[in-house]
DNA sequence: ATTTGTTAATGGTCCATCCAATTACCTAGA
DNA sequence: TCTAGGTAATTGGATGGACCATTAACAAAT
């Protein structure tokens, strides 16, 4: 039954009958034109939401998400939960598309591009905290992904990232911030003058670089 | 409420207290144990099941998912229905990484993954159908996949291929299958004698192939 | 025109049932 | 004793109704 009313709404919002950012029916009438009850309804609105698919705000209504953002994060953390998935995975799939990804921006980057990258580099500058740190990484490396115009990569290494930094956050106080502020300079460079393959080695060094830091016997290769 | 209650689900798994393919408790008793309602607890059950984290059967009970193999597909088909993600950019995120799984699993193959490969083969050759042809061919990648030995690509791009093969389903009648069972015969030879950087180029070969089948305008580069 | 108080709408939660499928158990028959 | 069949208990699935807390919309008063 919550398949099946996933389904129907999802068709709801292929048909463009929801646009992105608009509300729902309320529950109750929803419910009525679906033919079910209204406990039903809400699993697989919750389902949606969860998934961040939609939003619901109490005395307001339900909306539809203007962004897919956050859509592939719980699902992930179920995947590193149960298939207990290692660092050492997340790391060499990093390693795998980032320094791509790091490629096609330096051919494709834009301008607004170029000055999320500057600024995630300011802020990495600033920032005094251990978190703070991690935040200004995390959104250098966003950048990143954006101005690689992937949004499939662009969506699904903002999940890996946000878990990794979340496991980094209780060792990061020991960390210096030297070395990936010199990479991530290297790397935006690289980008700024369409060096796609330096680009890429770059991206490649930085991620072994960062690798290294977390894993006291880092594997070989 | 619902993702309080899906986070101690998730610790009672983390902690070990449910083990892969166990039961659950009854959700009355759950529900009671955890002080909210029954129709409460549902809403974080079923989200959890819609992922693929555990399963329910009336009648019988709750299980926790032995695998985690289904988690991605429900978010995936949502990021593509919102997002609106292009084939283009599927097939990028595949170029980006499928090669390079490639090249891992001629390093790493064991004879059972060989064993798996062949048989993928096989079934492409004895294929009448068009479905046949797809499912046969999403095969062979997948055991690609699972010889890289890198589980979060594995599942990652599993999902990726789903989607995919159910678009291609529609025009599929028209497409050849000689070209791809050339490429997956290459590819299958430079992983048995692990010569990576062959079975990286292969494989690329092939993605760049299928693309241009499935465009009409491939897009350059 | 702005503020304030009231009202209606809406999601969040709970309760009490009933249904349907499954399982477990027990009894009758061989 | 063992098997077969049927019965009862268990369990997830779904329903209807009710109440609460929050929000938004509106009206009234200043």
């Amino acid at each position: 039954m919550t398949a099946k009313l996933i389904s129907r709404i999802k068709g709801m919002i292929a048909s463009g009958e929801i646009a992105p950012g608009a509300k729902f029916p309320p529950e109750r009438e929803l419910a009525k034109e679906f033919g079910v009850n209204r406990a039903s309804l809400r699993q697989a609105l919750k389902v949606m939401e969860i998934m961040g698919v939609l939003s619901q705000r109490v005395g307001d209504g339900t909306y539809l998400s203007a962004t897919a953002e956050s859509i592939l994060n719980e699902p992930i953390d179920f995947l590193i939960l149960l298939d207990d998935l290692s660092q050492h995975e997340l790391f060499e799939t990093r390693l795998m598309v980032e320094p791509e990804l790091a490629a096609r921006a330096a051919e494709r980057a834009t301008a607004e591009d170029m000055s999320a990258l500057r600024n995630a580099i300011f802020s990495m500058e600033r920032s005094r905290t251990a978190k703070d740190r991690l935040d200004a990484d995390m959104s250098f490396h966003e950048a990143v992904f954006r101005a690689s115009g992937n949004r499939i990569c662009h969506l699904l290494f903002k999940s890996i990232h946000r878990t990794l930094l979340t496991s980094m956050t209780q060792l990061s106080d020991r960390v210096s911030m030297d070395q990936p502020l010199k990479f991530h300079r290297e790397i935006y460079s690289a980008i700024r003058e369409g060096r796609a393959q330096e680009a890429r080695q770059a991206m490649m060094e930085h991620i072994n670089d960062a690798r290294s830091l977390l894993t006291s016997t880092p594997r070989k290769r």
